[in-house]
Order: structure tokens, then sequence, then C-alpha cells
DNA sequence: GAGAATAATGAGTGGAGACTCACTTTGCTA
DNA sequence: TAGCAAAGTGAGTCTCCACTCATTATTCTC
């Protein structure tokens, strides 16, 4: 992580309001909303956007190393199956990180901070290894690939609250004794 | 379902041609892949893929509608582990019919096709319930949210053959005993 | 507060891809 | 097999969007 000298005090604000309106947009149309649409809601010119952010991929890239940042820290209050619960209910909140966790048309590789998150999920599981309210057998690869499934599942599939409630009761029924 | 005139044979021949060329294109490269890919593929000009699907989004309703058709059949010969199980090896072959099942970044909407889908599981269900190699309390909808979050995990994470398994076999102890 | 360095601006460029249409070719019918 | 309607062709249009850069504006430093 290079750091150059530090930002002059108008370039940080802008920087911090485009992740802002960057998250935003691609929360509610994807990644494929156009740059200019960030610029727009972020009250900046689109040479700002590409000053901060090189490319588009590289914009994409810092507000999923942010919201993985945030996922990472709710892991941490929550114990496994309140994490999944709680992902899942946001998922559709969310479209930018779970198309790009599942990436979807766009290549980002952030192995640093998917891997805290595959780190802090793996706490959980212990945790609920060690509580018994997970079977043995269960491992993690098996989870994380059930929990990005269930996302993008809920993402997409626009489940409601019963929905959401019922498959993933299906869920841990499978992981409690598996 | 309006019916015109007969189509010629060379129109038939160059219809069934790019139908085919199209499966294998979006199969290999998602639905973004261009029309033109397609055409070239297919080994006809640009506007011959226009003259029998106005738009992408025809062409793209038309092969989700075959390979839907295709899922039915094949729901029919097979119980539901062994569907699930077979579906999920082929998603990742299959991006297209995930990709669009998932509506990602395209409209396409095929009640009737999607329908039937729906019933065949539907009927897998009630068999695997009748058997009690499923419990009682599971409903379709949930079956069916289940069966379209694996796919779209198996094919977006790059599932290898164990970590499938694995991973099924947690949702299948959920089904079981739920 | 003057000067230098850093940042912001936004019209402009280039490329990709969906779709059109004037013209040519092909298959069907009488 | 002549004639015509159906189908095929592909260069060209149009729109959208990522990205650039010469110019102007803002901060910092002394």
């Amino acid at each position: 992580m290079l750091e150059g000298p530090p930002l002059r005090a108008d370039a940080q604000r802008n920087r911090a309001r485009i992740l802002d309106a960057a998250e935003a947009v691609f929360a509610e149309a994807g990644p494929r909303a156009s740059t200019e649409e960030v610029a727009r809601r972020a009250g900046v010119a689109i040479g700002t956007v590409f000053r901060h952010f090189p490319t588009k991929d590289d914009l994409l890239a810092a507000i999923m190393k942010r919201l993985l940042a945030q996922l990472v820290e709710e892991a941490e209050r929550l114990d496994l199956f309140a994490f999944f619960r709680h992902v899942v209910a946001q998922a559709a909140a969310k479209k930018t990180v779970v198309d790009l966790l599942a990436g979807s048309g766009v290549d980002i590789r952030l192995p640093e901070a998917a891997g805290h998150l595959e780190e802090a999920v793996g706490r959980l599981l212990e945790q609920a290894q060690a509580a018994g309210a997970v079977a043995a057998p269960v491992r993690l690869p098996e989870v994380m690939a059930l929990f990005l499934s269930v996302c993008q599942g809920a993402l997409h599939g626009g489940w409601d609250d019963q929905l959401q409630a019922r498959t993933l009761a299906v869920i841990f029924a499978g992981l409690r004794r598996d």
C-alpha cells in the first residue's frame, strides 16, 4: 500500500464524496452504472473521478474494499446464524458487493480484503461448532460457498422476509446436523 | 404465439444455426457477448440475426426458453437430489440460463417457461416428501430459492467437485430434516 | 500574500456494440 | 423456368461510455 504525500483538503473531501456517491449509484444500478452518474451524484466533474480512480475498476475495487471491511466488522459482532441473516437481509441494498463478490462481468481481485472476510467467517464457524450449533464435519469452504450463493439468490430473487426465513431455515438445519 | 406463414427453408436453417451459435456464445461469455459474435459463429450476416430476433433480448429470451424446456425434461427424469446435483454440475457450462434466471442486467420475463420448471420441481418435491426423503414442512418456494442460489453460487464461485458435493450435502441435510 | 504544486474542470476522443436499410440473392409457386 | 416475395447481406448510423488533456482554480508553504 504505497502512501504518497498527504492529499490536499479539497482532494480528500472529493475522494470521500466520490466513494459515497459510487456506493449509492452502484448499489442502485449495479456495476454497469456509468462513471458519469457517479460524478454527477458526487457533485464533481468526470475528470475528478478519474484523477482519484484511474479506471472504473479501480473505483469499484475501492468501494468493494470498504464494503468487505464493513462485513468483517459485522462478522465480529454477530454469531454465524445472525451474520447470515443480517447479510442476506441487506443483500438487495448492496447490489455491488454481491455482484462483485460474484464477479459479474467485472474483473476485480481483492485477495486481501476477501481473505479477511473468510477469516472472520472462519472464526464464527469455530465458535458455532464449539457451541455445538454446527455439526463438526462442516468446513469453511462450503460455508463460504453457501454464504455467497444465498447472497446472490436473495439479491436476484427478491426474497421477502418469509421466503428468506424459510430458505435460511433449511440451510441452518443442514449446518446443525450434517 | 402468433404463427405467420411457414418459414422458407433457408430461413429455418439459419434460425436454427443462430440459436445454436447463440447458446454456445452466451454459455461461454455470458449475456454480454456481442450479437456480432453470434452472427460470426453462426456463419451468417448480422442483419440476418436481427431479422429473426429484432432485439438482442428477443434472442436471449429464445435460448432461455429452450434451456428451460431442457431443464424441465431433466427434472422429469431425475429425483430432487439428483436434479440439484446435475444442474449444479452443469451451471458453469450454462452461464446464460443462470445469469438470466438471475436477471443479471438483462430484462427478460418468461413466466410460462419458468412456471413449467417450477411445476416440475414441485412434483420432485412431492415425490421426495412422499418417500420421506425431505421433511414435510419444506415448501416449494424455498426449494426454488435454494436451487437458484446454488446455481449462481456454483457458476460464479467456480466450485470443484468436492466443494460442490460438500455444499450440496449441507443443503440436502437441511431438506431431509428441517 | 506570492509562487509553486496540486487538484478540478468538462469538452473532446475513441471504441464498442445494438440496430437499420438499400440492395442482392434465394427459394417457392404457377 | 419466370417472376416475385421472402430472406440475406454488411457497410453505415447512432448512442453510450470509459478515458484524456489543455486550461483554470484551489491549497499549501514560506
